[in-house]
DNA sequence: AAAACTGGGGAAATCGGTTTCCTGCACGGC
DNA sequence: GCCGTGCAGGAAACCGATTTCCCCAGTTTT
């Protein structure tokens, strides 16, 4: 008795050779009728196709990769523990690859090399036809070693090898519209304020703040780059040392979002009324930090969602047989909110009790 | 001519034919070698494995799935695209089923249901040998509708089904840690808030919390428990409620970590000393809420990788021919930092320029 | 010395599809 | 009426492993 669609628990899966059968074909029949492929007189497709769908019958993908030498799988290798930064990269690439018909294996090497390596060979066993690499943040990685060549890009984090292709954020193009906005508000002492200057990230926003402001003829407010930690706890500090060098600075641009934060306390800890008298920026639109901040936090996003889909398409590309190299920036865009409010307006929005 | 183990981009990949042919023996005699099955001479094994090894033969995967019929690999799907809590709970199951040779297939639906049933359709053409789903927090869901039997576990968010096996944190333990260690504390007025009442988490919470101190003679400071949302600015608002409702109140437990640094605000705002005039604990032990929280924030951690690896193993289990069933739960545990200090303790570790 | 074991390894079926090659049939042209 | 043509679909090889079955040689048993 051949199954049916209504096995359930009772039988074995439904084969194309069940579907045969019951249209009264070959498997190879089926085959053809399914995949469209070969001569078939409409007639008999139909017929198949009928069987097929009366069974419920789905094809066995493994069965199917095993012959056709493509597993329609590509592995996402995070070396850095997945966070913050790389999650909306992951989800983004497995967005497009599900999108393309493609599965996803995930791997978190927790930033171990054994740990990596491993993950590479069970990958390849399974016959994977791509991989996508996140790293952290804008810091280059050595490339990952394959034993058989496999389309790799790497997302977030690039290679050092400028044969392979990565794809980054912009943080130049990142910094440039923080300070054009800025400028265009009418603010004109501007501080900076961010991470470890051995952090790619920041000392990049770093640099194209002070040439974008340079180019506007504009000093760095305190005559220095503010560098520290990313967290909040410097943002305090730094705002008040910003405030000390500078005590007329009117903007403080800061490497991420929680320096942003710490420094909002700080101002308002001190006094100072934001957008009001000062203005204030973040960067990674990191909704948590920017909505809590009071006033909300204008910020740079760095699409990230986008930058993951990207990767996912240049991988498809490669796996395609159309390989890219070099590194390709994904555009960022700038999220305004209330901490940059045009300086003589009225904070808007002034919440019940949310005295700032 | 075979390939070898330096053939690199040039052949095709090793097979179990070309070791066979390399070690003089038959296809089926290098399988037994290689698994350890059937009867070789040592001398003939070691022969194999030598020839194995030089070609650097890894067996594929996917034939090997399908005539033992199991893949060795499961499907993650998170119903509501992957957030903060869903995330470590993917982590840990991923780490545990790594662990046990099996890899893993991200699968994020965004919540919908049209996508949630392409997936699963997806994950069993692929021949998976079970399922993870992890929901938002601890709201039941519906079972996932399958059209064939797969075992399944539920994390996070428990399915609505008592015949499937879920897995979900303590949220009544958490409570009555944070009840207890209050009162240890020497806390006598203790307020309680939290996000809304329809969600499972904090009605439990609240639930337990209130019968906690019952429990010790005690009761609710203001006499009800301040339901509103999950973020910071109803902490705010929350807290400065509580302080109206009962100006001697001694301490503050917070649904979450957004409520609890939102509430440190306004006590700060208010004058209010912590932890030496008023306690103050949340939930989630969100690293960079907890930490940035002026004063560091004592909270409960729901251990949501510890979830993740017993929702794999559960898994494996259940692959394994030894199903489960029912709703059980993770233990959790209390975090404690300064902000519950005790009342007659200076104030630690006091950064400079860190003003509270 | 013949019969019964036993250990070692090969041949071939199998898993579930895909694809190539080939055949049978109907049709058209001469 | 015969031959070439083309269409529809079948047979079988193949993808790369696993596993059963079987055979052969050497050893033990009676």
């Amino acid at each position: 008795m051949p199954p049916t669609a209504a096995d359930g628990a009772a039988g074995r899966a439904v084969t194309i050779h069940d579907v045969a059968t019951l249209a009264g074909v070959s498997p190879g029949t089926v085959s053809k009728a399914i995949n469209g492929r070969g001569k078939l007189r409409p007639e008999t497709r139909e017929r198949v196709l009928d069987a097929a769908r009366r069974l419920g019958f789905r094809p066995n993908e493994m069965a199917r990769g095993l012959s056709s030498g493509r597993s329609f799988t590509v592995g996402l290798v995070t070396t850095d523990s997945v966070g913050r930064f790389s999650l909306p990269v992951l989800l983004g690439a497995e967005d497009a690859l599900g999108a393309g018909r493609i599965s996803v294996f995930l791997c978190d090497t927790r930033g171990d090399q054994i740990r990596e390596q491993h993950y590479v060979r069970t990958l390849l066993d399974r016959r994977i036809d791509g991989l996508i690499v996140t790293g952290r943040r804008t810091d280059p990685r050595p490339p990952l070693r394959l034993p058989q060549p496999v389309p790799v890009v790497y997302a977030l984090g690039p290679s050092t090898d400028p044969a392979d292709v990565s794809l980054v954020t912009d943080d130049a193009e990142g910094a440039r519209l923080v300070v054009a906005h800025l400028l265009a508000t009418g603010r004109r002492r501007i501080a900076h304020l961010t991470g470890p200057e051995h952090h790619l990230a920041a000392s990049v926003r770093a640099e194209h703040t002070v040439r974008a402001l340079r180019e506007a003829g504009v000093e760095l407010s305190g005559g220095r780059v503010h560098f520290g930690s990313w967290d909040e706890a410097w943002g305090r500090q730094a705002a008040r040392m910003a405030l000390l060098a500078d005590p007329a600075v009117d903007a403080l641009f800061c490497g991420n979002d929680q320096i942003a934060r710490g420094a909002a306390d700080a101002l308002r800890e001190a006094g100072r009324r934001v957008p009001d008298e000062i203005a204030l920026v973040g960067y990674d639109n990191w909704d948590v930090m920017a909505e809590a901040c009071r006033p909300t936090l204008t910020t740079v996003d760095m699409n990230l969602a986008e930058l993951g889909r990207t990767a996912a398409l240049t991988l498809m590309d490669a796996i395609d047989g159309r390989p890219a190299r070099g590194v390709r920036t994904v555009p960022c865009r700038l999220v305004v909110r209330d901490s940059t409010g045009v300086p003589t307006a009225q904070p808007r929005q002034r919440r019940a009790g949310d005295g700032g």
